[in-house]
DNA sequence: AAAAAAGTACGATTTTTTTCGTAGTTCTAA
DNA sequence: TTAGAACTACGAAAAAAATCGTACTTTTTT
């Protein structure tokens, strides 16, 4: 039953924008924000608005047409995508242990202190949560 | 610099099987856990073959020609195609914050007592190297 | 030693993803 | 009110990835 969405990689570059506004964007903004970040190999106006369109008949996205500009919305939650993305990566390259995982992501990136602690509590919820939270 | 290796999603499904045999598996083989693997949509002899002869020539894996029946071995560490996973997940889903990898991929699985132990050790060998090691 | 089995090579097809051109519509400004 | 700018729709080309058929060679079996 569960209906695989898997975004492709330019879905995915796409949708973290409309992430980061989740009111609506244009394709124009859309397209623009893109080649913001690729300012070498920029991609075309209609090739945004192609992909955007068919994102909508997945239901990636939502549109609205009652301008006549269409404003587009995302329409899936960034962390169902986060943990689909992780799954995904998990079962590919971690042969599915989230442990590995993170350490791997940890011990590679520069972490704050702060954040490190940040973890520690994440750690210890988890802990109480599973103490209390029974089965 | 870093010749970003990136294999696609069926490279990687070859990979996995080959990590898990580091001292070389012969086409015939890996055809043979694939489709264990995936029972529905099998893949032919002839596509597992093709697509570990590109492999080797993406020099992802090496290939031992002095039998008849050629083993392919891998040619690439886990950790590295790992640590490029990630960062591309980080990226495209994560908007590059590890953090928020970790805790996600912390709280969405189930991570023994133990475990989580071990993610605290490491904390404590993150700070401590970031005390100490300095540079 | 002939037939069958198991391999490799390689071209070609199919499928999926990405990109874009063109046509037609609506809005805007001179 | 007309030229140009900004949109959308849509088909289709281009590129990338995955799959397979066929021909040919070497082993194995009988």
């Amino acid at each position: 039953m569960t209906t695989q969405q898997k975004p492709t990689d330019s879905e995915l570059e796409i949708l973290q924008i409309l992430w980061k506004h989740p009111t609506g964007c244009t394709v124009r903004f859309v397209n623009d924000e893109l080649n913001k970040q690729r300012p070498d190999n920029e991609v075309g106006y209609t090739t945004t608005l192609k992909m955007m369109q068919i994102m909508a008949e997945k239901q990636l996205l939502l549109r609205d047409e009652s301008q006549r500009t269409h404003v587009y919305m995302v329409n899936v939650s960034q962390e169902k995508m986060q943990q689909s993305a992780l799954d995904k990566v998990l079962n590919s390259v971690f042969g599915g242990s989230a442990m590995k995982l993170v350490m791997q992501a940890l011990g590679n990136q520069k972490t704050s202190k702060e954040e490190l602690n940040q973890i520690r509590s994440l750690l210890d919820e988890i802990e109480q949560k599973q103490k209390g939270g029974a089965q």
